[in-house]
DNA sequence: GAATTAAGCGGACACGGCGTCCACTTGTCG
DNA sequence: CGACAAGTGGACGCCGTGTCCGCTTAATTC
């Protein structure tokens, strides 16, 4: 076997300019068939046909429809992700000095809130990604799973991670379509959930 | 349009030797084949395979693999609910007449073992029928949140529906696989979920 | 601005699962 | 034993997936 690597990787090789357009097209067009109907049905084919270009052409950048919906998904995700860790607020930790942050059954509802957000704009981008068992390997997922497990450690519970997957449940983006299309508005899930994490987090 | 039901609709067409042989056959097999790796990875071909008759036949009872595992998984499930409504406490409601039956927490907390049970046994199965969005739509789906929501209730908590869904969450089958597989113990779980109970419903 | 090179492109192809259809077989009943 | 309906099973068409390979075109060099 011949050792590939001497002299590092040099600069990455710039993108092409017709790469570049398509890739725009892809995600433009990928977006638009999320959003209108199920996103399970979208298939690759459809994706290519309405970003005008070749099958293969899809293939080459993106292996599968998932990669496809998280690309247009980081953004928001890492967003949050952000606040959670350096926002104001309830979101965030607060004055790590002081030790006057808030309670972590304020942050999880705070959470929880800015999460039911994230659902209502892009539950169907969360859909055209990862669903089903898969959801728990994605990165993202671990990231919520810390989080929450940090809070309850904060806030004295047994067995935190178990518990965070558990207090993470409910946010499953299949519940929460489900529950909008049943006529539930965003102010009760939130309301609820808000509930949960007093109960769960509080000093009950 | 002929009206088509006068006169009832007699006897119940006995079902012939043969069919019923093959039912068994088709029982056994996909039983097998879902215990044995991904349920969600077994084709009606495989399922038509393994019990030696023909895909037409197999098809002609059963239009799809989740009617099969529904098959398998419904005599469980009855169980259950049989005992959520007149077994004993704290699984069952207790002496309706004298007002001493248990706190809505310890229900909460004893179905949620429960169903750790059933889930530790026939994971394979609920994977094996409707997953995703699709379980919020089955008949043993309304009947749990039909359970939870009265649990809330009698808890006094507002919007019990909403958090019946939401207490329900933590028990979907993907999240439970992915558990088990990360090395959890089902003693875990339930412990866990006995937290949650008493946080949600308890007299926090 | 022509020549060179490799990245990019896209249609054709094979594969596999789904669901249906229909000619044949077999159990059941008179 | 004969008639008939219920049951059987394999062949067929459809659709989505993922790969492969000859052609095109953007970028680079002189």
């Amino acid at each position: 076997m011949t050792t590939e690597l001497p002299l590092a990787d040099g600069p990455p090789p710039r993108e092409r300019a017709d790469a570049a357009r398509n890739r725009a097209k892809v995600l433009a067009a990928a977006e638009r068939l999320f959003a209108s109907g199920d996103p399970a049905a979208v298939t690759m084919d459809d994706i290519a046909r309405a970003a005008g270009i070749g099958r293969g052409t899809l293939y080459r950048r993106y292996p599968d429809r998932a990669s496809i919906a998280r690309a247009l998904l980081d953004e928001h995700e890492r967003a949050l992700q952000e606040r959670l860790l350096r926002g104001d607020p309830p979101l965030g930790p607060g004055d790590p000095a002081a030790g006057t942050g808030p309670a972590p059954a304020e942050r999880l509802a705070a959470f929880y809130a800015a999460m039911v957000d994230l659902l209502e704009t892009h539950v169907h981008l969360v859909l055209g990604a990862e669903t089903g068992e898969a959801r728990y390997r994605t990165g993202a997922h671990a990231f919520w799973r810390l989080h929450v497990a940090h809070l309850a450690r904060e806030a004295g519970r047994p067995d935190p991670e178990v518990l965070a997957d558990q207090l993470l449940a409910p946010l499953a983006p299949e519940l929460f379509r489900h529950q909008r299309e049943r006529g539930v508005t965003p102010e009760r899930i939130t309301a609820g959930l808000t509930a949960l994490a007093h109960g769960a987090l509080g000093q009950g």
